[in-house]
DNA sequence: TTGTACGCGTTATCAA
DNA sequence: TTGATAACGCGTACAA
């Protein structure tokens, strides 16, 4: 049974070289006042005592714990593990530290990590909100506490905070002119939760592109879901059973619109010329898939890396009070799940 | 410009009541001691004065953090961000939380993230090693203070640690295995560095399966890359330029076989007729792929609540002293893109 | 250039 | 059932 050894500290070097365990602790922070053969001593002699800087105690010291606390609804998801590189890129850079929590879209799972994350005393908080929130008092220590708040994707309005966000509405809306550009005049989406502005805005978009075009807003052709690949496979069989089924569809992810070019080729449809298909993310299955997937690029890294920086900001410029909301652009990526015009154009010229 | 207020503590909780910060803090932890009131009483005003813990302080007088320490080499692969998850889940139900830090495959990075995390006090280190990694002592401080260690799928066996893996060599021997009965005899194997124990291990499976069948083992035909994505398009070309080309492709992983499949039907072969392909990891892009990926099934998820189970049971059980390796059963997920020989004889008798 | 003394917020120990 | 005191390891006024 090992016997574990005590710690080295400050004091323990002190000790052993007679001097102050003040002059260790400026010395291995290169202080200026300590003289360079004091500090050079102390370093190395650190070094050979095997002496490791206890974090906690200088974080409770100096009242800062060089941390940012992340929540988000799944790591595990492309868009999300993305975006957690990019913050993890920036904070370790500026030397900080992340700390990761999944609220699995629970509300009541997001109110605890937020707690806990506070009592963490983190230096600031990036969210991503759970599909369930829908009340963010949960946020009110850090807003109080002049802990810097950022809100990335998935945000709210309803409260002072910066946010890191795309233009959903664009994206959506350029998604589907291309459909309709492309000779489509019975556009479905798939939708998501309408409380969450990602998903709210994304039906916006498809909406006043079809309302620009003159097309009708069937509101059989919305299939709300939790945009999973079963939901996908399963709204694409509702619609292709209606009576005067879609001629294609704009769906909020790419899980769902992966999932609806393969139940539309299994039931014999070819894509895109019976059924034209425009997905949200740009994950990896989209230009996997056959065919490849038209989709909206998100740049996820960008959004971590941007959301990082703006809670350095604030840390570094206590005078930054105003909050902030950085839109990111977005782009369509044409690939050939969306091309029915020229699909078609090919198949009656007897090509391919 | 908001004036921060000062964070309430346990004292300020007592004063009000008129009891010590003593009572205050058992109070708040349900201890024994303390009344039925006094305690209900604390409480009541703890949550009207919006007292939120210090962890910090706690952890620094009870030299324990709670807070667990993972190394990776990236965050956003799709193995990886599934072990993460597995990680957390765990963790958050033990009550612990999780600091993630990347390698990004650096062996330097690796040895500055453990540093840092040591220094944080975690109360246990969870490690998928860096690709460049082969130099261990960053980690004899954890072991020396026995702070629980454990290491995940990219293993040292030079240290003694925990270990959660999988049985590289037998997953990598079927798959191959598989290859041979389907008819094939020239498989060729994409390879990754062979100091770090996952890709040695399905090189050897790799071997020994062609061994036992009397197959030759054919140099010329294993291809060494980062396998990515763009390396396996790359190996696929040269493999394809032989003079005696291979007939199937065993790769290490499933980015660089999904790039084989799609570099070989451009080159207008047939899968699997032509090239037969068998990956590793049962990534999403496997079973989107034209056609489907035949592939390993690795357990990401239960790996990461594995190791973390390791971790809570070396903190619960101080007498545990030995280190333990465990094994977890892998799956061959049979798919089209491996299936010569039925695809051969459908063609020979005109179906499909 | 270095040292003294104290405090960060909490909890363990001992005493009442 | 409660309280006084010290201690966790470090950093910082202030003094020398």
């Amino acid at each position: 049974m090992k016997k574990s050894k005590k710690e080295v500290t400050i004091y323990d070097i002190a000790e052993q070289l007679n001097v102050s365990a003040t002059t260790v602790s400026r010395a291995l922070n290169d202080h200026f006042s300590i003289g360079k053969e004091t500090t050079l001593a102390v370093k190395k002699l650190a070094k050979k005592m095997g002496y490791r800087p206890n974090t906690i105690a200088s974080s409770l010291r100096k009242n800062k714990t060089n941390t940012i606390g992340v929540i988000v609804p799944w790591i595990h998801r492309p868009f999300i593990s993305s975006l957690i590189s990019g913050i993890e890129e920036v904070a370790d850079k500026a030397g900080y530290n992340v700390i990761i929590s999944q609220s699995c879209d629970s509300f009541e799972k997001e109110v605890t990590k937020a707690q806990t994350l506070y009592s963490n005393r983190v230096d600031g908080l990036i969210v991503s909100l759970a599909m369930e929130t829908k009340n963010y008092e949960h946020f009110y220590p850090f807003q109080q506490n002049d802990i810097p708040l950022v809100f990335v994707d998935r945000v709210s309005f309803e409260m002072e905070a910066d946010r890191v966000i795309i233009n959903n509405f664009d994206a959506a809306f350029n998604a589907t002119e291309h459909l309709i550009k492309m000779g489509c005049r019975r556009i479905a989406h798939f939708a998501g939760a309408q409380h969450r502005n990602v998903y709210r805005e994304r039906q916006e978009g498809y909406i006043n592109a079809l309302k620009k075009y003159n097309l009708p807003v069937d509101e059989t052709l919305i299939v709300y879901s939790n945009l999973s690949m079963e939901e996908g496979w399963k709204g694409t069989e509702y619609l292709l059973k209606l009576s005067d089924p879609p001629d294609a569809i704009f769906s909020a992810n790419d899980s769902a619109a992966v999932a609806a070019i393969q139940c539309a080729k299994e039931a014999g449809l070819k894509i895109p010329e019976d059924l034209a298909v425009v997905g949200f993310n740009n994950d990896r299955i989209s230009s996997i898939v056959e065919p490849p997937l038209t989709t909206i690029t998100h740049p996820a890294i960008d959004m971590g890396k941007i959301a990082t920086q703006q809670v350095l900001k604030h840390k570094e410029n206590k005078d930054v009070v105003q909050s902030e909301t950085i839109v990111l652009k977005t782009g369509l990526t044409i690939r050939t799940s969306s091309l029915r015009k020229v699909a078609i154009k090919n198949s009656v010229q007897g090509l391919r």
